[in-house]
DNA sequence: CGGAGGCTTGACCGGGATCAATCAGGGTGG
DNA sequence: CCACCCTGATTGATCCCGGTCAAGCCTCCG
């Protein structure tokens, strides 16, 4: 535990004893929620577990298990037998991987240090349709915007040209860490390693790391040790005919004009 | 009606008189199901709709609607402002189309000439839990097995080459239409222009002809007018890291070793 | 201080896109 | 019945995006 605290740091550590109420907080953001609900959801959640970066949390084939990712970023991913490695969808803080009950050829491993608890018996529940009505709404409308992200995704990797491609996955990713509470203002947290964002994108280490080059000579963005700073969310936008949402696009979207003012620290 | 005939033959006509009993096949052909609910599904089966090759069925962004597809292939896709097309999914005679009731950016619209049935009060009643559970969990399966379509579409654009790529989705192909008893020993049918299949797969016209060809060269397959017939499962399986079913493997999978006996008539 | 993991850079190559022309089949109108 | 055309398949020539190989570099840690 001692080791636990070092690694984790304090808001990391309350959650950790917090799984349940981080679950009753992610579905009460999206609909009020009953108490019968709440109880529901507090009785049924597993306890916490921590892995670290790299470990493995659901092997390929295995009967698939539900997980809710309270912190860190997991990701669900198919590796060829020549070791090419497909990262399928990133799993961040707040989301539940593993909706559906089917086994599946992919695997979920942590990309970072992770926090997360077995959903499984919800997920029971909702599969037998013994739970209350909003829950499961909220739960297959998980899995439906899981789905449209695999279509953008698909779309990404099919039809964009590599500068698209990363420039429409940080909007989608922005996007969701600032409805997630987790990106303030323009800056977004970014812990992946450059190779895990090429296998997510399809592309090579080494030219992944030419295009962010290129974006950020672009002035489109910036780049920080573990964060991303979007210097012309518009710019960005109309590069990868990404359809911004609007309460986004309402930050301060237009390029910054006075750079001397601007902390480059690089 | 003259020219309809025309159009369809005697098969296809039949099944335009039967859509209900059509989706009542597909349904008890995986399970056993009670007469309340075969009832239940002929009741809810829309009308039997005809349309041409390249005509719109679903408009992107507005509200899905659940379509059983008959007879003839359709695709949910994308397009971009700039025109580059890509094909998501396709939608094979026995498929259900907007299994979910949330609105996408696709658009859905037929590849060849298609008959399909709206079953929106199906989907609406499985939405609701008000229908009976057998039909329930059949619904969900077919949810699950088309998001790990979606995940080895996903792996194929962002990790295969051309040639893997294209091998890779005959395979799905011919298993797909096997289990839906359209594929004859090693045949099955290809209506699908090379332009189409290019936008499946995130290649270029030009590009999917030449891997077509290097594929019939290698003796891995052979194409007929609207047909393609496989030589060699388990050289294509092999190519492309494909996991075959075992009873598809069971059929001859041997190259044929006596090319004169085969009719090579292109 | 050394080592390892991750980022950066340069040189080179090849897979696949693009452009352009030709060919084949099938439907249409005269 | 035949000239015509339109769509889709094919082929060749050329280009460039992005992969690969190989160093070097930085930073964090033990």
């Amino acid at each position: 535990m001692h080791r636990l605290r070092q690694l984790l740091g304090w808001s990391a550590m309350r959650n950790f004893h917090h799984a349940s109420s981080s679950l009753v907080q992610v579905f009460s953001r999206r609909t009020a929620l009953s108490p019968a609900a709440v109880a529901t959801l507090e009785d049924v959640c597993g306890e916490a577990e921590l892995r670290r970066g790299g470990d493995c949390l659901v092997r390929p084939g295995e009967a698939s298990r539900a997980l809710f990712m309270v912190s860190g970023w997991a990701a669900e991913e198919r590796v060829l037998s020549d070791g090419r490695r497909q990262i399928l969808r990133l799993i961040l803080p707040g989301d539940i991987s593993g909706l559906r009950d089917q086994p599946t050829r992919s695997g979920v491993s942590a990309l970072t240090e992770v926090i997360f608890a077995d959903v499984g018996a919800l997920r029971s529940l909702v599969m037998a349709g013994r739970v209350e009505p909003a829950i499961a709404v909220l739960w297959l409308g998980f899995a439906a915007q899981q789905e449209a992200r695999l279509l953008d995704h698909l779309t990404r990797l099919g039809r964009l040209s590599a500068l698209e491609r990363t420039a429409h996955f940080l909007l989608e990713l922005y996007e969701r860490l600032s409805h997630a509470g987790l990106a303030h203002g323009l800056v977004m947290p970014m812990p992946l390693t450059q190779e895990q964002l090429a296998d997510h994108l399809g592309l090579s280490i080494v030219h992944l790391n030419r295009v962010l080059q290129q974006l950020k000579r672009d002035r489109l963005i910036e780049s920080r040790p573990r964060q991303i700073v979007f210097r012309d969310l518009t710019g960005l936008a109309q590069l990868c005919d990404y359809a911004l949402d609007a309460q986004i696009l309402g930050r301060q979207s237009r390029p910054i004009q006075r750079p001397g003012l601007v902390a480059v620290r690089v």
